[in-house]
Order: structure tokens, then sequence, then C-alpha cells
DNA sequence: TAGTATTGTACAACACGTTGTTGGATTAGT
DNA sequence: ACTAATCCAACAACGTGTTGTACAATACTA
């Protein structure tokens, strides 16, 4: 690695600390670089301002394709069912759901979760275009919801310290995913009368 | 209303005005008194600085627990089945919907976000509380899951320009939380083959 | 290989804009 | 005319982004 991906990399992450203690607005460049060891001025020769650094992690932490498996493929060995879409997303949980989840905390970028939507849906989208669907509009206000619950699911489990394990996550998540919401609810409501 | 009220409103609703165009880091008191018409230092007479401006809008649009209705209500009427919470928060959303999307938007406010979920999440445990559920840590998951999904679905909506009318939006809704979002997605490629 | 030119990296110093505060002048409400 | 609200000018403190410079690493030439 050369000198100026070694600096680059101990800028973005000195910024990278600072950015999980406190938000954007009251982070310094004189801070980013006074932690990394650096003059100030070394800042604006690799990035224009903040934001762009920002940036940059963001677009690190962004999902490709081929980090999303098709939920799709195994359609037909699969009896019709799709396969669950947390498992397709779990390498790419695994590897960056610990800064992801910062993004997506209380004091995220909002951009980044919008842009996360828009990528996810966008993959799976592009998955199910061979399949020609018919009402492509209420499928993409499916997606949305499912993704939006399913990343909303996960971040509350982080921010109560996995306060249950990983299987029962992924049996409600389940559950509440093939059955949906209310009907859960429903039976939980049931099962106690 | 008093001169002194009228004046902070107008203050406020400048600073909405630039809140729309651009975030937070972008705008300068400057900007909010002179569209507002007033001095700058009369911003300080009401305001310790932007962000406090923020929260009080913030506030503003949180629900309070009046303002959503009790999905368990009619729960004996209804043949055992809750009504919908869209229903609850349609006259909230009615109201504050184009507010409160800003803040959900790309330039919104992650923790805006964070705490209307927590709020609501609140509010629909309070309400199931009485009727002693077992399964309690589940139970809000599946809570979760499902707010965020209805919040999200709500500011596709929006940002599609509102694409489709109200009531296929309320269908797909339906269906998604009775049935689960991936069975739709399931019945949407069966109904193509 | 030695010596020289070229490039790149980091730095200190500067001018600029915004912030938050103050005290006193001015205007508007009743 | 009295009081409260607003304006205005000036201020120090701070963060920003730009400039010119010194030094190190690398490439070039003979």
């Amino acid at each position: 690695m050369s000198r100026k991906e070694v600096t680059k990399n101990n800028l973005l992450d000195a910024f990278w600390e600072l950015y999980k203690e406190k938000p954007m607005a009251k982070i310094t460049v004189k801070e980013i670089t006074d932690r990394a060891g650096y003059n100030r001025g070394t800042f604006y020769t690799y990035f224009i301002d903040i934001d762009e650094a920002l940036e940059i992690l963001k677009a690190s932490l962004m999902p490709d394709k081929e980090m999303i498996i098709n939920p799709f493929i195994e359609l037909k060995e699969n009896d019709g069912r799709i396969i669950e879409p947390i498992e397709g997303t779990n390498d790419y949980l695994k590897k960056n759901g610990e800064k992801v989840a910062v993004l997506l905390g209380p004091n995220g970028d909002p951009g980044f979760v919008h842009e996360l939507k828009a990528r996810l849906r966008q993959i799976i989208i592009s998955y199910a275009k061979d399949l020609e669907i018919k009402e492509v509009e209420d499928f993409e206000y499916v997606i949305e919801y499912h993704i939006a619950g399913l990343i909303s699911l996960y971040q509350l489990w982080l921010e109560k310290g996995q306060n249950i394990d990983e299987e029962s996550l992924g049996h409600v998540y389940e559950e509440t995913a093939y059955k949906g919401a209310l009907s859960v609810i429903n039976r939980m409501l049931n099962d106690i009368r």
C-alpha cells in the first residue's frame, strides 16, 4: 500500500471514530487530523470537505449486486417458494453490519438509508425482471415494505444489545415475512385467550 | 396571537422552508432571518441555536397517544381481528404527512425517525399491555418490522409522486400486512406462470 | 552509480465567513 | 407616552478553505 493510501485510510479511520461518537455537525477537520496525526491542511489534499469523506465511506458500504444473492434463482427446486432474503444479505451484514448500524442509527445518515433501500430494491427488482411481473408498481411497494422492516428489525436487535439469540430473531422474521405482521400479532393475542 | 408568537412562528416557517431545500449544515442564521424579514440578532432572542429550532419543529410533529387510536379496542366486535393501524395513523399523517416526509427523506433527521418509531412502538405496546402478551420481546420486533414497513411504504409513495391511487396503496398494504410480504411476492410470481 | 531534476506529501500562515454576545438606538403596539 | 419588541453595529472566537513553502521520495540522465 502506497503512502498515499495509508494516509488516506488513516484520515478515514480517524473520521469514522469521531462519527461513531457524535453527529457530523460537531466534527471538525482539525479533530480528524489531530487524531490521525497530520496537519489540518493535509486533509484537503485528500478530500474536498468532511462531507466527501463521509460519501467515500458510505460508498464503500453500498452492496454490489454480487453481494446479494438472487432470491428467485432456486425457485424451481424450491417448490415455488422464494428463499428468504435475510440469508442473502447475511454475508453483507456479517461483514459491514457494525458500520452500517451506525449509519442507520439515531446519529446516522438518512441519505444512506434512502440509498441503501433504493439499491436493494433495484437489485431485487432486477432479479425479478426476467419473471415479467405484471403488477410492477405494487411489487415495488411490497419490496419496500419488506426491506424497511427487515433493516429496522436488525437495527432494533443491535440497539437492544441482541437481547434474543439470532435464531429467535430469524424465527420472528420468518413468521412475520411469510404470514404477515398483523396476523402474527393476532396469533399472539389469541394465544392468551 | 401575541407579537412574540408571531415572530417565533415566522422564524420557524422560514427555517422550515430552507430545511426543505438543503441540509442543516448549509443553513445559516442570517439566511433564516433574511427570509423571515428580521435582524440576525432577533433569532437569538428566540432560540439558542439552529439545532433548537429543529428540535422544536420535531417535537411539534411527535404524535401523542391520543392521536393514535387503539388498534385493539374493537377486538371483541371485530371477530378477533385487529383493525389496521394505518387507519389509526391516518389522521396524524393527513395533518403532518408532508412535513414528516421531509424529516424521513434523504435530507431528513435520523434522530426523528428513530424517535418516531420508538414512540409508536411504545404507544402500541401500551395499548397491548392489558392483554398480557407472553412473548413480549418477539412482539416488539414484530411491531417494529411493521411500523418501519408502513412508514417506508408511505414515504416511497410520496416520493413517487403518488403514482398509484390511495386505495391501491391501502390494498397493497393490507395484503402485505395480513399475508406477509414474501407470500405476496410468491403470489405475484405464481400469477404469471 | 552518483548527481540532478521532478513529483508528491505535509506543513504553517493567511483571509474569509459564521457564530453567539453585547449595549444602546429605534420602532411598533395599545 | 409607555413598554416591549426589534434593529444595528461591533466584537472575539472559531472553523473553513486556499496559498506558498520545505522536505522527502522517486525518476531521469550520464
